[in-house]
Order: C-alpha cells, then sequence, then structure tokens
DNA sequence: ATAGTTTCTTACCATAGGTCAATTTTTATT
DNA sequence: AATAAAAATTGACCTATGGTAAGAAACTAT
C-alpha cells in the first residue's frame, strides 16, 4: 500500500483522513501466475493497482484470437475500463502473467473518493491526461509504423517486460501474428 | 459559449463565478474551410471546443503521408495534447475540413480553473474516463477488425461525417490507403 | 461555361503479413 | 533425468493491402 501512497504525494497534499479512507477501501492481494482477476463475459466491479508482478489485459475473439491492449506492471493501474464506463459486462480479461500483488478497489468506491476527498481530483485528472497521451502515441505509431518499428518501441516502452511474456502476448500487442513477430526477431537477429 | 456551458451544467453544478471565470478565458472564433489552428512543428498552447463545423487532427510523416487521429464536430474538444502534456512542439496539425467555429482557450488557463473552481473538477475527470474509454474501444478495433469492418463501424460512429471529409481522410484514419477504402466501397456497392 | 485543380477510381504488380503444418526449443511435471 | 506440455521457429503458400500510374469525376475559380 504505501507505494500508492508514495505515487499519490508525489502528485498531491494526501491529509491523514483521506489517507486511512484509501485505506479502509483497499484490499491487498496476491495471485498466482496465470490467476484471472476479470474474465471476459462476466461482471466487472475491480480496478487494480499493482505493486509487484505483472498483468495484461486483453480481448479474445469468436475465433479465440486474443488481442492484448495493456502490460501492467509496478505502479500501474489495470482493469477492464470499458465495461465499468459502460456498465456492460467485461470485453477484457485480465490475467497474471507472473505472480503479482495488487491493491484492489471496488470501482464505485474508487469512484467515490472524489467526492469525500476532492484533493484527489488533480491526482486522477493527471493519471488520466497521461494515459490519454499515450493512448494517443500509440494509436499514432500503429497508423504509421511497420509492425518491426513497432516492436523496436515496444521495447523500448517496456524494457524488462519480455522476462514476463510470451512472444504471442507481445505479438497481440502489437497486431500482428506470433509468427510474424517471430520473423522480426529473426531479421533484427541477423543484424 | 452557452453550448460549453450547456454541456458542463449536464455534468456539474456552475456557480455564477465560475461560469463568468470560464467565459472571460475563453475566446470565441471562427475558420474558414482549410485554416489551420495548429501546425505540426510548431508551439501549441491552445485548445478547442467546437461549437459548429468540423475539425481533424493528423500527422505527417518524412514522406508526406497523413494519419488521422482525430475528427472534431459540435461538442467535441480537439487540440494536440500530446504536444501540450509533454511541453514539445505540436506533433499533430489541426484543420478545418469545412467552415468552423470554435471556443478557443489557452491550455494552461484551462487547466488552471481546477484550482480556481474546482467544481469543474468531475466534469473534466468523467470526459477523459469517456475519451479513455473510446481510445481502448479503437485500439481494440484496429487490432482485431479488418479495414472493412473498421470502415463499417467508423460509419456508425460519425454517421453524418462523410459530407465534410474526403475519403483519404478517412482511409487515414482507419490506418489504409485510399486506394484500398476505394476498394472497400467498391465491394459494399456490389452488395 | 471553361479551364484548372483536386479527389476518386481502376488496373496492374509488389510485398508485408497471415495461415497452416511440421519441427525444434523451452518449460513444467513427475 | 524422463516425459509431457507449451511455446517458438521455420517453410510453403496465400491473401489483403500497398505502390504506382493513368484516367475519370468532382469540385473551384475565373
Amino acid at each position: 500500500m504505501k507505494e500508492l501512497i508514495e505515487k499519490i504525494k508525489g502528485s498531491i497534499n494526501l491529509s491523514q483522513e483521506a489517507e486511512e479512507h484509501l485505506f479502509s477501501i483497499s484490499n491487498k492481494k496476491t495471485f498466482a501466475k496465470g490467476a484471472v482477476l476479470i474474465r471476459q463475459g462476466q461482471n466487472v466491479n475491480k480496478i487494480y493497482f499493482v505493486t509487484g508482478g505483472c498483468l495484461r489485459s486483453y480481448c479474445i475473439d469468436k475465433n479465440g484470437k486474443e488481442y492484448t491492449l495493456q502490460f501492467a506492471i509496478k505502479n500501474w493501474w489495470i482493469s477492464d475500463y470499458i465495461a465499468i464506463h459502460t456498465n456492460e459486462s467485461a470485453s477484457l480479461t485480465v490475467e497474471c502473467l507472473k505472480e503479482s500483488t495488487v491493491i484492489e478497489f471496488n470501482a464505485k468506491e474508487l469512484d467515490g473518493i472524489h467526492a469525500l476527498f476532492p484533493e484527489f481530483e488533480p491526482f486522477q485528472r493527471k493519471n488520466l491526461e497521461r494515459h490519454m497521451v499515450s493512448l494517443h502515441k500509440r494509436i499514432l505509431n500503429q497508423l504509421q509504423l511497420t509492425a518491426s518499428e513497432c516492436y523496436d518501441l515496444f521495447l523500448e516502452q517496456y524494457p524488462d517486460i519480455e522476462q514476463y511474456t510470451h512472444n504471442y502476448h507481445i505479438a497481440s500487442y502489437l497486431g500482428v501474428t506470433q509468427e510474424s513477430l517471430s520473423r522480426i526477431r529473426l531479421e533484427k537477429a541477423k543484424k
């Protein structure tokens, strides 16, 4: 929990009461590799702050093909925000790629913190702004870069993540098949 | 300006003072078709709320190819958020696809409104959340759908926009060439 | 209306990436 | 260590989309 408190304090002043409230609605959990925190099709009302390990969110189409939306490591948030904000059942699955520790929040309770302690607002707003910018960049990159260039950028952005992921996780994040990623890796190895 | 006030009041209660302040930092402008509000490479410090017309933001690569990040019609915001939040020069160009009316804000002043009138925070947070969700959906769609399916969804999401846009605008939003979009349209016309 | 410009379409060939299947490598289990 | 399971690689072939170019169509401006 102190990781989250530290992160928040890096952005705003946090009163004792606010910190206590945040603690009271939080729930520290540890999940084994392969554990599924949110399953596509089921109800979602949890948001997770990652304090250790590595998770990913992805959706599966009718043919069983997977498409990774996000990886989350220490100090990242992960959930199915599409479902939470549209009040639908999960369109994503969130699973642990290795044993992970998270702080679990109920989405409604976490949202309610802004009414109780408005001091959280700037923190949340800045989080959302940063996230929006990274999504804009990702969309522009996918539009203009080749698969190989997207892979280079991915390795820059997630320098340590390869040790936790399978190639097909990364491929499904980049929007190519694992066979294509394998060929891309072969080309890079040659150089 | 009343469009924006109405939109805000649909989400939060707005005090007289807050409304006056918002008005004091706003600047209603009309731009002709083809006008460029933000130009890639130059400084950005403006954010626009669209009250009429149609704009788009896009970037241009070294070969002159364009990639459209966003279209904006009535009641949408548009700017180069990447540049504003990273304090760099514009990575995007924002242009009018037809004559458009906008309310112009200085980004810093608009940001500062949250410190002066915290009542704006929930409004802004909800805007950002909705935007985040739409970006998540767009990324997942681009990963899993064919160009033809993306085009169908585009037409659903922007039912009236075709009258303002050229095909190559839409193609560059979908991530295909205008020739490919032309072929897709041909296929659909056959059915 | 006419000429000029821009956009759209079509046709041809090229290529990146997809699909399927077989094989090798790595990882997990006993 | 031996076996089984999962993941990664490789090869052959295929398909969707890209690149280029030329002509047609649709706007714009005089």
